[in-house]
RNA sequence: GGAGGGAUACCCAAGCGGUCAACGGGGGCAGACUGUAAAUCUGCUGGCUUAGCCUUCGGAGGUUCGAAUCCUCCUCCCUCCA
């Protein structure tokens, strides 16, 4: 068992912030399980490295011997968060939640350990409150207070609406942590006024107040914005290994270093010993490697990660074709087919018309070979690989139309 | 209710009768360079049966040989006054 120094100081690495740091060390030594909670939307199941920044944390508390709280918040889903202008959302089926849920624990059971991990609904506490009891939590927090918050204050001083089922989205989250009787909540940093309210009505309902961790928002494969399904800079949990290691290949060294601390379970004094290896001559590259294949064997296996670093050697070092590509089968009729319609037929360019800016881009090759004519026609019979860029590529065999 | 301003390609943003498939920037894609890095440089960035043709500038009509540009009506957004 690790002293509460040396657990807080490991619990620590990449948050943004700790609400109360002495709290937390005088929770750590009480000597019992922490209930640890943090809220997931039941309607984006798709998590990526992202989101596990949060995850990775919890399962730092799972190995100091804490319990985690995943909730699902299939009732807020309802209210919608008001940090757009999202209007009321209509309920998620029983059965959408329980798939969803089902995806979530296969994701995450990637990262956590199921036996120190309750997966819990807040719509089985909001479901059986009555409008007497929801009036009664309103009747804990001010809109004073509410108004502190910095999208609403905004909108208030800006004279734009604010709905007052707004109001609900905050008061619910805390309540939840009032129900779980949690002792610490994490939450990103743009959670970090719900997470407060959580705070405050526990003293309301006379329970020691929740110590909040927010962990800073990942950047994604561009390295500048906010990884994001929406923005297409994202490494999905879920993604086949080669993929993954190539994706985080791509990205910049300097981005490295932060993946490294927010994504690697390597102690920060081996990452610290890695990075002075790099200052003094090592190829970052090699660096990258080991990234790559921590990340894979996380959310796969050892053999996975050994492969794909075989599989991204041979093709981007040595040039050979990746292993695995799209095979197409196409009739075509006896005099063949130009490569600007075939290219177009298997997706390998939105349009004909991209089909030959490619090629006048000198970036389509055939065979291995580039491609110089735009109205180049492949003959029926022909069987061969397709290349665009670096990294589009496909298999035909053109078939005569009979 | 009254007065004015605006809606242009993925985003921002020029254009104000022909030379506009539409300046410029961002983003994206491709090429060069590399470590599939990043940065940089270069090119491309509506569609098609591609030396040509077709359809785009909030929507619908109209004027004109010709409209993103002028006129009418409609829809939506913003600002000021009540």
């Amino acid at each position: 068992m690790l002293s509460s120094d040396d657990a807080l100081e490991l619990l620590r690495r990449g948050a943004d912030e700790i609400i109360q740091e002495a709290e937390l060390k005088s929770r750590l030594e009480l000597g019992r399980p922490l209930r640890v909670k943090a809220g997931f939307d039941p309607t984006a199941p798709d998590l990526h490295l992202g989101h596990t920044v949060l995850v990775n944390k919890l399962r730092q508390f799972q190995e100091l011997g804490h319990q985690v709280l995943f909730l699902i918040g299939d009732f807020t889903a309802r209210i919608g968060d008001p940090t757009g202008r999202s209007a009321t959302r209509k309920p998620l089926t029983p059965a959408d939640i329980e798939r969803n849920a089902e995806t979530y624990r296969d994701q995450i059971f990637r990262i956590l350990d199921p036996d120190k991990t309750e997966v819990v609904f807040n719509s089985s506490w909001m479901g059986q409150m009555g409008a007497t009891d929801m009036i009664r939590l309103a009747s804990h927090y001010t809109v004073a207070r509410m108004l502190e918050r910095d999208d609403f204050s905004k909108r208030y001083k800006g004279n734009q609406p604010i709905a007052i089922h707004e109001f609900l989205y905050p008061l619910v989250q805390g309540y939840d942590s009032v129900a779980l009787r949690a002792d610490v909540e994490l939450g990103g940093t743009d959670q970090k006024f719900n997470l407060l309210v959580g705070r405050e009505l526990q003293r309301e309902y006379e329970q020691p107040p929740q110590v909040l961790i927010t962990t800073p928002v990942l950047e994604g494969l561009d390295g500048v914005q906010k990884m994001s399904k929406s923005l297409g800079n994202t490494i999905g949990i879920r993604d086949p290994a080669n993929e993954m290691y190539g994706k985080v290949m791509s990205i910049s060294d300097e981005l490295m270093w932060r993946w490294f601390e927010l994504l690697s379970f390597r102690p920060l004094s081996e990452v610290e010993q890695l990075r002075v290896k790099v200052d003094t001559g090592m190829n970052p590259r090699d660096a990258k490697y080991e990234l790559a294949a921590e990340l894979v064997t996380r959310f796969h296996d050892q053999a996975a990660a050994a492969h794909a670093h075989e599989a991204f050697v041979a093709q981007f070092q040595k040039g050979a074709l990746p292993e695995e590509m799209p095979e197409h089968s196409i009739d075509v009729p006896a005099e063949g087919i130009d490569l600007t319609l075939l290219l177009k037929q298997i997706n390998l360019v939105p349009s004909t018309s991209e089909a030959y800016r490619m090629i006048r881009q000198r970036a389509v090759r055939v065979d291995g070979e580039r491609v110089e004519d735009e109205a180049l026609r492949l003959p029926a019979g022909h069987t061969g690989v397709l290349q665009v860029g670096k990294r589009r590529f496909a298999r035909v065999t053109l078939v005569k139309k009979s």
